[in-house]
RNA sequence: GCCGAAGUGGCGGAACUGGCAGACGCAGCGGACUCAAAAUCCGCCGUGGGCAACCACUUGGGGGUUCGAGUCCCCCCUUCGGCACCA
């Protein structure tokens, strides 16, 4: 019988499904792993990177287990979302249907794959019983306010109809759609991570084992700024206009001061004659799209008439509205110095406003300026201050400022409140009631879930379905008992995906979001994969989420995930695999011509999880060449390996000795780097070591004794990344029971140690000889050896050797004059 | 502009903390088996020179540290990713 992959993967997989053999249960006895992979949106069918991320962790959830751990390997789906919705505007089913006729083709696809989850714990998060806990925390929030309404100037998606978070703006476009996006004020729910920006900061100095490239993301888009407020008096204001600056030292430079067009006080301080002008020019900013006016990096404003006083200097200075000044950092209002940031720079002479140095660094002139000079120097025209080294000098004024009264040091970050209001249908609604007299009031909790009525109409236009159906909009207020309406918003999908790993715990539990012991057993979790594209997203708002969990007190710790891996993009022919392009790679057809072992193999075998892949159908022939060699390898001798065997003595042959390393090998490639490429290479050497050594096999106990461990440890170390084939493979060898179920094999360091070892013997840098040495001689015996090499004496002749270096096992050098 | 990652044969990639660059695979070439093909097996396979043993060159480019650099340091180039008028 030659590699029959289909036969063997249906085989297997209703083997491993008669016999459980996924399902766990929390057992304080053993230690546990927690293995987890970003859960999937139910779009239609797999996709190759779905394939990619999910065998990566299914051979460390196999190997783990293989370990004797208890493993949690759980998978769901993120089954809320825009894409079901617009099926049904489009005609097609209703997003429930069409959710779950998604999630059955692609739950049937992952089994082909082989991958071994515990679909007993399986979660939905359209599932009423899931997401009725997304209405508990919101309610809690609610309670701590950490939860609030607001209006906002927010990112409208004119296509979705809907409202994003920042996070979801690229580029100034709809990071779903990619239309432009709009600004519009609307009132909204946020939650208010900036509560924990800090903390979501300084923590992530100790995520260790993430990525660099995910921490630096986010450390970046947290954006933490120190600096300070200044408050300037401004004319025709009746409060001061107060800055924001990084730069207090150049404050004698500040020539006048910008606002943004949104800014509060702008209409407040503009003079009569300056009106008109003022109005039209915040006309046309309010009337540009995000991208427009993010992308126009030409310095636009206009004259209040209006002017404020420096508190440092007393001097009178303009105040202006310009675009570039935005009203949601800092505090929407800057001093503006020319001379030192290059923005006021440029506007500064397109105004024709003056521009004054004040921070020399060395032959700063104003009249021969092309640009602002930012770096740092000595203070001049700038008072009391004048003199001082600019560092010096900035915090002997924030002191000032802060003892005057009129400024103070300052932390600002550029992350934001998480706006969560979506004006969709298929989403969690929100949990609130609003009372014409007591306001707006959570609803009780006996009452969750909010049940997302079934009966409505996809119009695709203007506000969402739920906002005219009025079975849903109409419910006595909780509190009075009079009429109220419910809120019609429902909450972005990623406040669902913030928690689902919980969930996974005790996915049945009904009093409470998760099981406190059942939670404390598993998470947090220990490896998570899945892709970067949610550096700044998903990321983020489950560390929040698992401290506004901490802090509710139903987990005792804030960091969600101890070890985080991102896998690469996979590509074909160099370019992202789309529909479009016409380079779609379809896992089914590839499972179909290859089988699955064979796909998870190339997969892996390809480049690095990390790395980028580039698909190549021929390596997933060199895949199933493989596979076919070891199955005929393991039927040809599975017979005499049942014969009798004995382990030998004495010296340790090579097959012997390249087991055992091939098992260190594999064993710490899987335990630290995950380097799975190398470690699938080494399998194939041992592979081809036990080819080589079978034509001298003369059957005696002792090498059957080897060949026996040869080819054991082989099949049981395929298991995590060819699950089936060597399963198959067990079997032929008379074996019992799965190998997913272990053991691992072991191995003997005294005998993967190699008893010689050839050393390469340098000349002044140059390799002139090889020796072969025990490889325990001592320094003195292999340089005594290095030195009688006939090749190395001819490059000695007649030299002297000033300097001897023996690195043990690697290299001899020797320095000769 | 700022931050991050990366540049190694025809290709994907390997090289642990500085120690024989190119493991393993793909493609290619030659051979065996076959009437033939596929599959399979064996051999060759960085570049240049030489019949040869061997010699020289080679990890994006240039400098440096070192007995020794793909690996460390400085400068530059290129590609990819993130952020971007952030005051």
């Amino acid at each position: 019988m030659s590699y029959d992959p289909h036969a063997i993967e249906t085989r297997f997989q209703s083997l491993w499904n008669e016999a459980g053999t996924a399902e766990v249960t929390e057992d304080p006895t053993r230690e546990k792993f927690y293995c987890l992979e970003m859960f999937m949106y139910p779009s239609g069918k797999i996709h190759m990177g779905h394939v990619r991320n999910y065998t990566i962790g299914d051979v460390v959830a196999r190997y783990q287990r293989m370990r004797g751990k208890n493993v949690l390997h759980p998978m769901g789906f993120d089954a809320f979302g825009l894409p079901a919705e617009n099926a049904a505007i489009k005609g097609g089913a209703h997003p429930k249907a069409w959710t779950e006729a998604n999630i059955g083709t692609m739950k049937q696809q992952l089994s082909r794959m082989g991958f071994l989850y515990d679909w007993s714990r399986e979660v939905r998060t359209c599932d009423p019983e899931y997401y009725r806990w997304n209405q508990w925390f919101f309610i809690r929030m609610f309670e701590k306010g950490l939860c609030y309404r607001a209006k906002r100037t927010v990112n409208w998606c004119p296509d979705c109809a809907t409202v994003l978070a920042n996070e979801q703006v690229e580029n100034g476009t709809c990071w779903r759609c990619h239309s432009l996006v709009a600004l519009k004020e609307m009132e909204q729910w946020f939650l208010r991570i900036t509560k924990y920006v800090q903390e979501l900061l300084d923590d992530l100095d100790g995520l260790s084992r993430w990525p660099p490239e995910v921490v630096a993301m986010q450390r970046n888009w947290i954006g933490r700024s120190e600096g300070a407020f200044v408050d300037f008096a401004a004319e025709g204001s009746a409060t001061p206009i107060r800055v924001f600056t990084t730069r207090l030292d150049t404050i004698y430079g500040a020539t006048f001061l910008v606002l943004a067009p949104e800014h509060p006080a702008a209409a407040e301080v503009t003079t009569p004659d300056r009106k008109a002008a003022v109005e039209a020019f915040r006309a046309k900013v309010r009337a540009q799209s995000t991208h427009d006016r993010s992308t126009s990096k030409e310095k636009e404003g206009v004259f209040t008439g209006a002017y404020a006083d420096n508190p440092f200097s007393g001097e009178r200075l303009p105040i202006y509205l310009a675009n570039f000044v935005l009203m949601d950092y800092g505090t929407g209002a800057i001093m503006s110095v020319p001379a030192h940031d290059q923005r006021d720079f440029e506007f500064a002479k397109a105004y024709g406003l003056p521009i004054r140095v004040v921070v020399q660094s060395g032959g700063v002139v104003e009249e021969s300026m092309t640009e602002a000079v930012p770096a740092d120097g000595v203070m001049e025209a700038s008072g009391p201050y004048t003199g001082l080294p600019n560092r010096e000098a900035s915090v002997l004024m924030a002191a000032k400022a802060r003892e005057e009264g009129f400024g103070e040091p300052t932390v600002t970050f550029r992350l934001k409140d998480w706006g969560i209001s979506r004006q969709r249908y298929w989403g969690t609604p929100i949990p609130m009631i609003h009372c014409p007299t007591c306001g707006v009031v959570p609803v009780p909790e006996d009452q969750l879930p909010v049940l997302l009525p079934e009966d409505v109409a996809f119009t695709g236009k203007g506000e969402s379905p739920l906002a005219s159906h009025q079975g849903f909009l109409n419910t006595p207020c909780p509190k009075c008992g009079g009429p109220g309406r419910r809120e019609t918003d429902t909450m972005d999908t990623f406040v669902d995906s913030s928690w689902y790993f919980f969930r996974y715990c005790s996915p049945k539990e009904e009093s409470v979001p998760f099981e406190g012991s059942a939670a404390k057993y598993w998470t947090p979790v220990d490896f998570y994969i899945g892709g970067i594209e949610h550096a700044t997203m998903h990321l983020i708002y489950c560390r929040f989420f698992t401290m506004v969990l901490r802090d509710l007190g139903l987990v005792p710790f804030a960091e969600p995930v101890d070890r985080l891996m991102c896998q690469g993009m996979v590509i074909k022919d160099g370019a992202k695999m789309s529909k479009s392009l016409g380079n779609l790679v379809e896992p089914d057809e590839m499972i179909e011509r290859y089988g699955a072992d064979a796909v998870r193999i190339n997969i892996l075998f390809l480049s690095p999880p990390w790395d980028q892949l580039d698909w190549k159908e021929s390596g997933a022939e060199g895949a199933f060449r493989f596979l076919n060699r070891v199955y005929a390898l393991v039927e040809e001798v599975a017979t005499d390996l049942k014969g009798p065997a004995e382990e030998p003595a004495g010296d340790v042959s090579p097959l012997r000795r390249k087991t055992h390393q091939t098992i260190a090998k594999v064993t710490a490639e899987l335990d630290q780097r995950l380097k799975i490429n190398t470690a699938i290479a080494s399998l194939m050497e041992l592979t081809n070591a036990i080819q080589a050594f079978l034509p001298a096999y003369g059957k005696t106990p002792a090498e059957r004794f080897v060949l026996r461990e040869a080819v054991g440890a082989l099949a049981a170390m395929l298991s995590p990344f060819a699950p089936h084939a060597a399963d198959a493979m067990w079997e032929m060898l008379g074996q019992i029971g799965f190998l997913v179920d272990g053991p691992w094999p072991r191995f003997d360091a005294a005998i993967a140690k190699e008893d010689e070892v050839t050393l390469a013997v340098q000349v002044n840098g140059k390799v002139r000889g090889q020796i072969t040495v025990p490889s325990d001689a001592d320094a003195a015996s292999v340089l005594a050896a290095a030195k009688d090499n006939e090749k190395v004496k001819a490059h000695l002749e007649g030299k002297n050797v000033v300097k001897e270096i023996v690195v043990p096992g690697r290299i001899v050098t020797l320095v000769v004059k």
